[in-house]
Parts: structure tokens; C-alpha cells; sequence
DNA sequence: AAGTGGTCTAGACCACTCT
DNA sequence: GAGTGGTCTAGACCACTTG
């Protein structure tokens, strides 16, 4: 029940009372309460032009939920508390918190299953494998063989470390690998890792894991990469590139600059790949 | 009020009574009745593992929506009816409606604006023109230039056809053009539509329209583009292409071909773009 | 049978827009 | 003030999963 003093709370105020008292009690006593009232006084008040402006309680809800995946509470592929656990943990309606789920799971933040529950999304399961990888083959689907070229420790150049939000010389892994398609090279993919998060990568625990690499980063480091934002360009393929995507100098190719991030719009990977397009593609779906 | 004929439907059925009797009647009198009984009996049935399976009411309702915009019933950029009068219209609750129209929402079908209606999607407008153009400039962030090139009839070339599933040899319309930014070429536009829809398309109306083909199609010929597929390469200019991007011949160029499709999954565009990007990028965003 | 998410309804109140 | 979408609650029943 959100009881709150009703003090006259700002609009921009995310305001529900997270965790009150009797939250892991025998349940479902919390939340039948005053509710409408409650929730009004929750979340009206004198409409000030403040910047953040207003957040609807299932936000509000929404953000306490990110901050516990955040906090590593739920683990990738684990379930989350039922709805109704929820909604008496949080003092809301079930209505609410299954709204609060709806947007996570349109963002693919949560996964739910009918029967079975909700559950945390992840990079490292059958059915949605690469998950960021937008390369399709021209014909078939086979699967990409990988090929670890390197794992090595540096310090961060300037213009990685200003798109990871780092200081310029701080602790970073990088790691460069080879996707093939039946036998012959597809993609040339560099990635930089924060060193922080990153302390145990070797090359050896990228080459002994099976599956993509964010499913190694979450179940390894706790790194969730929930979002990713990709800069797309055509280059031509210079002399180191060409040689190990077996193509000629200057061959067209394609760049995919990905900057990945995790809960709190948080930057954590930053990745190029250069990709062959002659029997493969990128694709895109607009809407 | 739902109250079919409480026959044995199947549950593959899309069940809704579509405007029944009084259907226009002064409104909410029809809605509120047997409410949940009715309900039940439209959507409950025996569970026979047919093929497109089950599709709840709200999905049903959606169809019909759908049905309605193909129709022609409400043009772009105009409101349709409220969500109140759309439930009593179909004999379901307000909520139901409200998440059919969520959905189409969230697809860019319609567009919600609290406290004035709810509109058709339209790709006329200001704030989201060239909603389907991911080219961004890596620096600031002027509009692009448009220079059309050509516009003609053909006859349906067999690859061309196929994507739009039309007949080799069908009438068709091509349209070629170029984009600009500061006064530079950037984009090259090759344009297929089938002439069976776009009749009166002309070099002059292309020419005298403000803002993107888009908006046009929807105003003149009432056809809307609601979702594309694109298939994204790295390619060499050849030297009718360099001398029109005014690049090298074999400079590497962002390949973009387009399916757009209408309502009921309807190609009715190929277009293949092709981006100089040595100053300007393709964004995406990955989920 | 019990527990979970999925659908549907109903009604209250809030925020926004327009007249 | 009237009308619109936006939020929140409550309760019913359905579909799916697991013991």
C-alpha cells in the first residue's frame, strides 16, 4: 500500500516506496488496500514544468526492477518473482507491475513464458543466438565458425576511451577474431572492453567458451549488454584487412562500429567489425 | 455486445461480430452488457491444434482496424475514432481496444496524442520525415537536397517482379534520383513501383512535391508504406555511378535495397540505394 | 491441483487539448 | 466544461506448465 506521507510530492519525484516494511510478508496483505487513493496520492500533485517531469508509478516500478537486475539480484536466464510477488513486494497492483514487465519485455530486458514465469533475457541461449549479429548468408544458414586471433591488455587510446566514458590511458582488454562461413573468412571483428570490468578475460577463457561472446560476459563478468547502437559505413579494404578476410586491397567492405551498452545506459564494449559482403548481407527491418 | 450464437467456434476463428445491428446507435448502450459471460463464449473453446492457432479478441479487433485503414475508411495524418466509441462500435470494452491500438502503436501504425485522438501514421510530417532514411551526417545536420534524375514506364524486369510479387513483364514505374548535402551528392536512388498502383505518377508531380516520395504516395495514390526490409552490402562503384556520386570508379558505396511494404504485408516498393559514406553514416539501433 | 502469465471487463481518477 | 488518451486498481476467467 503506498502510504506515503502526502506530502506534496514533486511530479518529477520517482516516488514509490520501495521495499516498505512488510515486504516479504505472507503477501498478498500489502496490497489490497486504499489503493486507488493511495496511488493518487502517489502520484498527483501541482503540475510544476520541471525538467525530468512526470513518471507513471509502472515506470517507477520498471526502474526499481532495472536496478535489481543492475545489482546482479537475478542472474542471466534466471527467473524473476511472479507478478503477484512483486506487486505485494512493491505495494502496487498486479496490473502495474505486469506493465512494468511489458515494456521490459518489449525492450528485451526480461523474456516472460507463459506457465513458467518471467525470466531475465540472455545472449547466451539456443534460440536467439547472436542476437546483435545482423549478417545474413545469401543462401543456407549455417552457422559461423569463430577464430580467436588475439586477447591482449593495453591502455586505452583517446578515441576509445571518450566513447566507453574512460580516461584517456586507463586499463583495457582488447580482442580481435575471425567469423567464417563454410571454411572461407566473413567478418574481422575488433573489441575493447573496459579492464575493470573485464579483470580475469584470457585468451584462454574465450577460447575454451562455447557460444557468443555476451554470453560468456554475462555469466563470467556479470555484464549484460542490453542495447547497442551501430554506426555502418562502406571502406575499402586496406593491406592487413585484406589478407586476413582473403580479399584484394581495396575491395569494398563493410564497417560496423558497435557501441554496446548495458543497464543504466551504461557504455561497456565497443566493437568494429569489417564484414565481406559478397555472399552475405546486413539486414535491416524498418518500421 | 458479443453475444453470437453461442455455437461451437473454433479457435482459430477470428470471432468478432463486426458491426453488429446498432453499431451507430448513440453510442454505449451496446457495450456494457453480459460483459464477461459473452466474452467467454467468443474466445473459449475446445483446443483443436489447428494451424494459425488462437488469436484474442484484442488481436481480432486489431485486424479489423487494420482492415479499415487498407479500406481507405481514415486517411494519413487523419484521427480516428475514439476509443470509447471504437468499443461500443464493436461490442467489446474500452481496454480491449486500448491494446489493439497499443500494438498498432507500437508498430508505427497509428500515432496517440493525449487529449486530442488518435491518428493515422503518416510519413508527412515534420518531426518524423524520412522516417525510413537511417543516413546520418557525422557532422551536424542539414536537410538533404532531392534532384530527380528520371521517371519512366517499363515492363517488369523477372527479378524485379518477383520481389514485388507482380508478373514479368507487368507494368511498372522506375524513378531515379539523388540526394544532396551541402551540395554534395550523397545518396543515389533507383526506385520500382508497380504501375498498377501509381498510375498518374509523373515527372511533374515528383518534381512539384515538397517533402519525402512517401508523403506523396500516401496523398495521391493512397498507398502507405508501414514497414521495410532492407539488405544492406558493401559495393564498388561502377563508372555511371562514380561519375553521379562524383567518386572514383570502384570507391566503396553503402548498397541499400528496400522492400517497403502496406498493410497485409503487400510489397509495393523496391528501391536500392546507393550512399557515398565517407562523410555520413548508417544508425542503427540494435534491442 | 497449484502456480504462472494472458485476456477481458469495469470503474475511478488524472493529464492534456480545445472551445 | 467536455472529450480524449493515460494510469491504476480489482476481479474474473483462460491457457500453459509442473508436480
Amino acid at each position: 500500500m503506498p502510504n506515503l506521507p502526502p506530502s506534496s510530492l514533486p511530479r518529477t519525484a520517482p516516488a514509490v516506496a520501495s521495499e516498505r516494511s512488510g515486504a516479504v510478508l505472507p503477501a498478498t496483505s500489502a496490497a489490497p488496500a486504499a489503493a486507488t487513493g493511495a496511488s493518487a496520492a502517489l502520484l498527483s500533485s501541482t503540475s510544476s514544468a520541471e525538467s525530468p517531469s512526470f513518471s507513471p508509478l509502472y515506470r517507477q516500478i520498471k526502474g526499481l526492477i532495472i536496478a535489481r537486475l543492475q545489482a546482479g539480484e537475478w542472474k542471466a536466464g534466471e527467473s524473476i518473482p511472479s507478478e503477484l510477488e512483486l506487486a505485494a513486494r512493491f505495494g502496487v497492483s498486479q496490473g502495474t507491475v505486469r506493465k512494468a514487465i511489458d515494456e521490459m519485455s518489449a525492450e528485451n530486458l526480461l523474456v516472460r513464458r507463459q506457465g513458467k514465469g518471467t525470466f531475465v533475457a540472455t545472449h547466451a541461449e539456443q534460440k536467439q543466438q547472436y542476437r546483435f549479429l545482423r549478417l545474413m548468408p545469401d543462401e543456407g544458414s549455417e552457422s559461423l565458425g569463430r577464430q580467436l586471433l588475439d586477447c591482449r591488455r593495453l591502455r586505452a587510446p583517446a578515441a576509445i576511451a571518450r566513447q566507453l566514458q574512460l580516461r584517456t590511458g586507463d586499463p583495457m582488454v582488447e580482442v580481435r577474431r575471425l567469423l567464417h562461413s563454410k571454411g572461407e573468412p566473413v567478418v574481422l571483428d575488433d573489441i575493447w572492453l573496459p579492464g575493470q570490468l573485464f579483470k580475469g578475460l584470457s585468451t584462454e577463457l574465450l577460447n575454451q567458451h562455447r557460444g557468443p561472446f555476451y554470453g560468456l560476459f554475462e555469466a563470467e563478468f556479470g555484464v549484460h549488454m542490453i542495447r547497442a547502437q551501430e554506426k555502418i559505413r562502406a571502406v575499402a579494404a586496406d593491406a592487413e584487412t585484406a589478407a586476413l578476410l582473403q580479399v584484394e586491397v581495396g575491395a569494398p567492405l563493410l564497417s560496423v562500429e558497435r557501441l554496446s551498452f548495458t543497464y543504466g545506459d551504461k557504455p561497456v564494449e565497443l566493437r568494429r567489425g569489417l564484414y565481406n559482403t559478397a555472399s552475405h548481407f546486413y539486414r535491416n527491418e524498418l518500421n
